[in-house]
DNA sequence: ATGTGAATGAGAATCTTTTGCATCAGCTCT
DNA sequence: AGAGCTGATGCAAAAGATTCTCATTCACAT
């Protein structure tokens, strides 16, 4: 991502938005919280205030450069959004997170929407359950 | 729901309680927030704290009589557990609930856990759109 | 009826997210 | 490059949701 990216959203390319960009971009962790993103700019030497990263990633959701989830628990995590839908299969013990999309289940929310006559402006599924490793480790 | 089923999940069969599952059970609303239940007690006379109802319903939810949901927004609202599984669909103007449960979603959920090794604990699936009711109001 | 441990109420505390406001920094136009 | 306008930022305060602390009360087995 580039600041011409940026200024064709309408958006000015400020060090604060490069940088979580950045941060975004580069994170082994796909999903991070608001505080995640803010303890990475501060390990990686930027001083960028905790309601800055809010307000920066609530105009990226509106931008759609990112996507926010509720997971259990209630709170947001955000992710880079490349256009492409994906669902979310969650560890309850580790926190580990899987990325499917599954054409068939995709399908029957359209169909399930159009019975109940709304227009359908978003979706999201998450499975739960215990990944492979920490099934192991539970033995 | 009677005191002594109270009993049996290993609950005293307090007033709060008691009076909890009374307004979960006649509230024409089936999605409450804590808030919600809470208000509602006022209403009917009840003097029973906020941070009660918090617990109370999460000792539900434990006990499996109440499920929380988190829809966009964050923030939990619970409704009576009859046993049966089922899905969300609200809309984003007037936050209208339908229910629904699909079996051939459900069997591709299964498929996806096992896809991916992890014992699926739970699942859930909100769809989001705008209901025939908000639809004519928009024109 | 009594005793004991569990449950409650009130408010303080916590956690996450938003907001107000003074200051600062992109960007456009010289 | 410089000036000015406007939006962006930082900080602290506020707000909203939920949990916790602790003294008091209540349910229920005895
Ligand atoms: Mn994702
Ligand atoms: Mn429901
Ligand atoms: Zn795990
Ligand atoms: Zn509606």
């Amino acid at each position: 991502m580039q600041s011409h990216d940026l200024k064709k959203l309408g958006l000015k390319a400020t060090l604060p938005r490069l940088k979580i960009l950045e941060i975004l971009e580069d994170s082994k962790l796909r999903h991070m919280s608001a505080e995640e993103v803010y303890k990475a700019l501060l390990d990686s030497g930027e001083e960028i205030g905790l309601a800055t990263v809010y307000r920066v990633l609530t105009q990226f959701e509106s931008a759609g450069l990112v996507s926010r989830h509720h997971f259990e628990g209630g709170h947001s995590v955000f992710e880079l959004d490349d256009g492409e839908h994906h669902d979310h299969l969650m560890c309850v013990k580790c926190g580990k997170i899987e990325e499917f999309i599954d054409d068939t289940i995709e399908d029957r929310q359209k169909a399930i929407a159009k019975r109940f006559e709304f227009e359908m402006t978003d979706h999201c599924l998450y499975i739960y359950g215990v990944c492979p490793a920490c099934q192991s480790k539970l033995k």
